[in-house]
DNA sequence: GCAGAAGGTCGAAAGACCGAGCCT
DNA sequence: AGGCTCGGTCTTTCGACCTTCTGC
């Protein structure tokens, strides 16, 4: 667990100011095969910028995330990992607070997402439901993204057990007859 | 003279975390005919937004500057002001300093263009000079410029009494012998 | 079956400018 | 003659996404 009260303050302060211009907080929502519900949910946190030092800064008083240059020469910095993000990510957040109207209301709808993967609700399809909702009251929505909620929850629908029973109804991969548990 | 002392350290650190990422310091060179030297020089700050809640804090904070929409529908605060410059906008960034190289190098630049004009050196040609190596060093350069460095220098050559005499040598505008002094 | 690191990219939101016009 | 505000807009930097790869 990252300790704010060890963060000297004008740090702090600096980094959440920089962080509502140029940050953003993501709900995370992939298309994977070798998912059981086809979908992998995730959050993340990162702030961008052309010069280097502000986000070395956030690297060294978060104390996580990687740092990267991206193809376009644009540093990157970015936390991906879950506990990071529920450890150091939010404690400092919570710490160091937001100011404008839309960071307040992605971070507060981040940390509503979070509250539900720590529960490993991000499984089912209640989670997942509740999951696209808030990600739809994000501010920062702009409408790139690939997967609609439509195409995720109708995904939902299917059998688990059986995902290509239309396809393969009958059929086992290798053609053989089902195993029983015996 | 604006009273630092009076801000509160949360909210000067934050914006200068914002202004780090959002801002801009500018040199302005506008093309002006009713100018002596035919150059408008002046200084501005800036910082831009969709969301107004921390620009509104920078115009409260700074105690100066305008705050307006643009057509875009972005919000955009500015301090074009000289003297609320010098009284408010410096002694802020001087207390709340920036910490990415990029900024510092650009607000470093700018207050060396700020002591010049406070000279009233920005009338003279070695001022307007002067002034122009220091917007080329400033990191926020895109040159996006309209006017170069060589087309604001060139005219300050001529003689302002006979502004086109290399191309007109020998002949005054309507094509008689050039006047004498009697 | 799931998570994280790393790499890549579109387009809107910013920055970073300019000119007109008003005021003194 | 010069300072400031308002109105406007071009261009690039980002924000906000996506994919692939690796590992257990």
């Amino acid at each position: 667990m990252l300790d704010v009260k060890r963060i000297p303050p004008k740090i702090g302060y600096y980094l959440a100011g920089f962080a509502d211009g140029e940050g953003s907080f993501m709900v995370v929502v992939r298309k994977k095969d070798d998912y059981k519900s086809g979908w992998k949910i995730s959050v993340a946190f990162n702030v961008s910028n052309k010069d280097k030092v502000v986000l070395a800064l956030f690297k060294r008083y978060l104390n996580c995330g990687t740092l990267r240059q991206r193809k376009d020469g644009v540093w990157y910095y970015e936390v991906g990992n879950f506990n990071a993000i529920v450890e150091n990510v939010i404690p400092f957040f919570d710490r160091f607070r937001f100011l404008s109207a839309a960071k307040k209301n992605s971070y507060s709808k981040f940390k509503k997402v979070v509250e539900i993967i720590g529960r490993s609700e991000h499984t089912t399809k209640e989670g997942i439901e509740k999951i696209l909702s808030l990600r739809n009251q994000m501010s920062n929505n702009r409408s790139k993204r690939k997967h609609t909620d439509q195409e995720v929850l109708g995904s939902l629908d299917e059998d688990p057990q059986r995902p290509y029973a239309e396809h393969h109804m009958g059929l086992t991969p290798n053609g053989d007859a089902p195993p029983t548990h015996g």
